[in-house]
DNA sequence: AAAAGCCACAACCGCCTCCAG
DNA sequence: GCTGGAGGCGGTTGTGGCTTT
């Protein structure tokens, strides 16, 4: 024997939600209050099942869900929170006053995975897409038949290697990430953004880099995350490595790193457009160069 | 102007956890 | 400890409206 439905089905209405079933819906709830859900609809005189009422109630009749677009900060919130928690839809909107896991989770689906996705980031990892840039390269390759490469077959059979060996590496990682941000209240997010804009080699990624708002007053987060106070300390902080565990975050394009292994500021870093006058609100882009090691030597695979 | 394709989002489905009996 | 109902959650689907062909 199966579990029973959660209610008779047989002659309950579905679909979209007609004005006066949310009214009978709303008045019932207003005075009486939902009770229990079960037994709601009879009592409120609607041909749906309760878990239906339920639903409608939670994630639209409620008085105090905030309707319209979403606002930068809600947008950026939930970057930095889905980087920590993943499809953790509820445990995200209960950090957002006023937002649904349902319209979170299709607002994530629809708008900002596409953008994460444009920008060459992983939604799922939040790290850029080293794999599919790198496989792109070569298939380039292939496609525009360079007489000096033909023989590139080995060279697509390690990358895709690669590839699966990566998604593997960042699954743990990602477990790993989770149980220790599950004992610690999530931080909010500091200030560095990143968006890959170029690859000088296989390795090496430059990033533009911008936003100077919202600093905070130390250099390190209680999260650990690596943030810079002004551009003085930006220079003298040139040559800081990120630890692993460690987090570059933005403020600017709601593009927020997972961990990398390691980031180095290089010296021959170039600052562009930098407006020293003032910097609390000033756009200024820069360009380091982000030293991502190796995740595995491959050559044990070939 | 009509058909096809795409997109956003409300709503549903099925599974899970919690808890009372 | 077991069972089953209620509610919660995340994935998926259906549909209406907009855009493109």
């Amino acid at each position: 024997m199966g579990r029973l439905p959660c209610c008779d089905k047989d002659g309950l209405k579905k679909g979209p939600w007609t004005p006066e079933e949310d009214q009978k819906l709303i008045d019932y709830i207003q005075k009486h209050g939902h009770g229990t859900w079960r037994t709601l609809p009879k009592n409120a005189g609607l041909a749906r099942c309760g878990k239906s009422c339920r639903l409608r109630w939670a994630n639209y009749l409620r008085p105090d869900i905030r309707r319209g677009r979403f606002s930068f900060e809600e947008e950026e919130t939930i970057i930095q929170l889905h980087s920590v928690l993943g499809n953790k839809w509820s445990a995200i909107a209960a950090r957002l006053p006023g937002r649904t896991d349902n319209e979170i989770k299709n607002y994530w689906n629809t708008h900002i995975r596409k953008r994460l996705l444009r920008s060459g980031i992983d939604p799922v990892t939040h790290r850029p897409r080293l794999d599919l840039l790198n496989l792109s390269s070569l298939l380039n390759t292939v496609l525009f038949n360079q007489p000096a490469q033909l023989d590139i077959k080995p060279q697509l059979n390690t990358e895709l290697l690669r590839i699966a060996v990566n998604l593997l590496q960042t699954q743990c990682q990602n477990q790993n990430i989770l149980k220790q941000n599950l004992v610690q209240e999530p931080q909010p997010p500091s200030t560095l953004l990143y968006n890959p804009v170029q690859i000088s080699n296989a390795n090496q990624w430059q990033y533009n880099e911008a936003s100077c708002c919202n600093l905070s007053e130390n250099l390190v987060t209680a999260n650990n995350d690596f943030i810079y106070e002004n551009m003085d300390q930006l220079k003298s902080s040139l040559s800081y490595e990120l630890p692993v565990g460690q987090n570059l975050y933005s403020n600017h394009d709601s593009v927020i790193s997972t961990p990398v292994s390691s980031v180095t500021l290089n010296n021959s870093s170039t600052i562009i457009n930098n407006n020293l006058e003032d910097e609390k609100d000033s756009y200024c882009s820069h360009f380091f160069d982000f030293q991502i090691p190796d995740l595995l030597d491959m050559s044990e695979f070939i």
